[in-house]
DNA sequence: AAGACCGCCAACCGCCTGGTT
DNA sequence: CAACCAGGCGGTTGGCGGTCT
């Protein structure tokens, strides 16, 4: 007995989305908020699956994504969260604020992959793929791929996952990152609470999950200023810090608006 | 110039989890 | 407590663009 579909299939739509399907999306999106996947597609007037709609927001167009490959310092936090937490991609990307799970994941298997394997470590495990030639080496990794748990005696294991208690000795800021970067790093990989916190299901200290930020800005805009790539993003919104997830219309639509219209511009570019 | 090959990434699929009834 | 449901997650695929021959 398999599980029932998340949709009808009959009249769905699959594959890649066009720009006014995208617009449908984040119009309704924006003007609603958030609620009850399986009801977005006919609400929003789209052919397609509840799930397939969610992807496309959560991957694609939600506003607050970063663009562009992954800096040199997201791409160490990348490493050294894999090394902690394996293949779990929404609790890494949970440490990157505007980079989705899928983004990552795909990164990971394009790039990193490769890099680790070219310095000769095994990405699954992130040991030495040939240990035995150099069983000396407390890490094989170069400084460039070194992640904080290789070079870190005081290891411990929880639920077969090797992790490091002290995560205070190095770091990969390191190397040469931007301030940015590192201010990034100091923030998220010295920060003990933090990463026990990905073991907990306690709600993340830095989330990029946009969807918690209306509400934040709606009862705290306070909170709202604590997250620097919406800000970046789309300085319009300050002018409208009072929203909540209704009043979140056509009053302050223009601005977001013209946002969603910089991507749909930029899809149609391409 | 054109066909073959390769890499990247958006999107899909199926399973899992947590909440609700 | 079981059944159901929606959302979330990770693995995989397929199409497209770039590079190579």
């Amino acid at each position: 007995m398999g599980r029932q579909p998340c949709c009808d299939k009959l009249g769905v739509k699959k594959g890649p989305w066009t720009a006014e399907e995208d617009k449908k999306l984040i119009n309704f999106i924006l003007t609603n908020g958030q609620c009850c996947w399986r009801a977005v597609p006919k609400l929003a007037g789209l052919r397609r699956c509840g799930k397939s709609c969610r992807l496309r927001w959560t991957n694609y167009l939600r506003p607050d994504l970063k663009r562009g490959l992954l800096t040199e310092a997201e791409e160490q936090l990348v490493i050294d969260l894999h090394a902690r937490l394996g293949n779990r991609w929404s609790k890494i990307a949970a440490r990157l604020p505007g980079r989705t799970d899928n983004e990552i994941k795909n990164h990971w298997n394009t790039h990193i992959k490769k890099k680790l394997l070219k310095s000769g470590i095994d990405p699954v495990t992130h040991e030495p793929l040939h240990k035995e030639a150099k069983p000396e080496e407390s890490s094989s990794y170069p400084a460039d791929l070194l992640p904080e748990s290789s070079n870190n005696n005081d290891m411990q294991e929880k639920d077969g996952i090797v992790i490091n208690s002290d995560d205070n000795s190095r770091s990969p800021t390191e190397n040469s990152c931007s301030t940015e970067d590192s201010l990034l790093l100091d923030s998220i990989c010295n920060d003990e609470m933090l990463l026990n916190s990905l073991w907990m299901d306690e709600p993340p200290l830095v989330d990029a999950s946009w969807n918690k930020i209306i509400p934040l800005a709606a009862e705290n805009t306070n909170n709202y200023m604590d997250y620097p790539s919406w800000e970046d993003n789309y300085t319009g919104l300050s002018d409208c810090q009072d929203f909540g997830v209704h009043d979140f219309g056509f009053d302050c639509f223009d601005t977001i608006e013209l946002s969603a219209l910089n991507i749909l511009e930029m899809e149609l570019n391409r």
